[in-house]
DNA sequence: AGCTTTGTTCCGTGACACGAGACGAAGCGC
DNA sequence: GCGCTTCGTCTCGTGTCACGGAACAAAGCT
């Protein structure tokens, strides 16, 4: 039961998008009826909306989402970094962190120049084809680097890094240089500079990035400014 | 099952903090057994995790939560004015919408000075003691004023308004003026000015909002900046 | 009007949710 | 260290309610 809710809501998760009650049962693989059992019954409780034949995630997920505590103090405690980062840059500014071997998304702001970019608040993305994703793997246990570097390794844009080889001498610079590029890896046209942001443990809990338009990409000037906030964030959650 | 799993799950929703099973037995009502039983379940979908003997809300409800399109569109179209904005104040902004009588607080943005507010993200306070809330009372339906009006008027602080004549020359002086005041309402020492955000429709969909300390409230200068931001979003929602 | 697809309702069957209770494991006072 | 209380975990017999096939209703489509 809960798990069978459980699916029918992850399955709206790759696009959020509006989805019929046909469509919910070829997507989950569910009887056409109990999906309708289902999805009244999520609808009572606010964890699904429908307008018309259209089902959507509802508003208590919102509410139940916004209060997760991992996720809700980080964002808080990087915010005002995020800020800084974004009024220094004025470019669109990520805060992610490490699940399995994807990142996740904490925080994304930006301006009214909205770059077309796979990362969204809440969704995940291959460590191997971001900037933040590679910030978190130069400053994680060899051994996450080992493994991820084990298996494949996905391919967003013609530019991803697929061979672990290249991958791995990619990473030793992002661990000398203490700041992780990425040109075009994860969207066509992006390019892309993360710091790590370090826990009381010492081990990077996530990271922050400034993705821009290729053709004005200037890391000497990126650089000073996400470093600075990335290290102004770690003194904070270690307890400044 | 799904109800009690609903109920379980939002019993963390005040503080979101964690909780031992005893606790969320008692406020749940339900028999420890149950709470323990359900809990197992809700941490193997991720919905539910635990340090030790503390129970704390789950990372896959922050990937749902942050994918609830009607929240995640406004967030997504509001968010370069809200940036405008606190760029402009360097102060706390808000942006909330109506749920029944209550506000719920949509986006967050501060610096590093962070004020004493009550409001938090997916969080929701009366429509009365907020300036989003009367912003929001004052451009919908006055059918909703008189409902709000004849219920008990709560209180957040002394300076909360539990008049119902007085609260409704407040919204009908917000009505005229397009912008909605607060002042320490909702928190002690803080005040704030709101300004209604139109949908297509013609009715308020949204506020935003900028709360400042007291000693630092300057109404003229904040007035242009917070409603400039709303007219340029209500102009993006209505389809430019 | 006839056909196809989608959404809704019914209902008999059986799986599995339920929770009292027993048990083990910590914490606490002395 | 030792009884005592409190908390967390596990078991198991009972009965409920989730399940989904199938029939029905309501839209779309041609």
């Amino acid at each position: 039961m809960l798990e069978k809710a459980a699916f029918l809501l992850e399955c709206f998760l790759p696009t959020g998008g509006p989805f019929r009650l046909t469509e919910l049962a070829a997507r989950t693989g569910l009887p056409k009826a109990t999906v309708h059992r289902l999805a009244a019954e999520l609808m009572a409780l606010g964890w699904l909306e429908r307008s018309g034949p259209h089902y959507r995630l509802g508003g208590k997920l919102f509410e139940l989402g916004s209060r997760v505590p991992r996720r809700r103090e980080l964002r808080e405690a990087a915010l005002p970094f995020l800020q800084d980062l974004f009024e220094a840059t004025r470019e669109t500014v990520h805060l992610g962190v490490r699940e399995g071997h994807q990142v996740v998304y904490v925080e994304r702001i930006h301006g009214h120049d909205v770059l077309p970019l796979p990362s969204r608040i809440g969704g995940s993305l291959p460590l191997t084809c971001t900037g933040v994703g590679k910030a978190l793997l130069a400053f994680s246990d060899a051994e996450l680097t080992d493994e991820v570097l084990a298996g494949p390794l996905p391919r967003l844009t013609p530019h991803s890094i697929t061979d672990p080889a290249r991958l791995r001498t990619v990473v030793e610079q992002a661990q000398v240089a203490g700041l992780a590029y990425e040109e075009q890896e994860a969207a066509l046209g992006v390019s892309c500079i993360a710091a790590p942001v370090f826990g009381p443990g010492g081990g990077a809990v996530a990271a922050l990035s400034v993705a821009v338009p290729r053709a004005s990409f200037r890391p000497a000037q990126l650089a000073p400014a996400v470093r600075t906030a990335a290290l102004g964030l770690s003194r904070v959650l270690r307890g400044g």
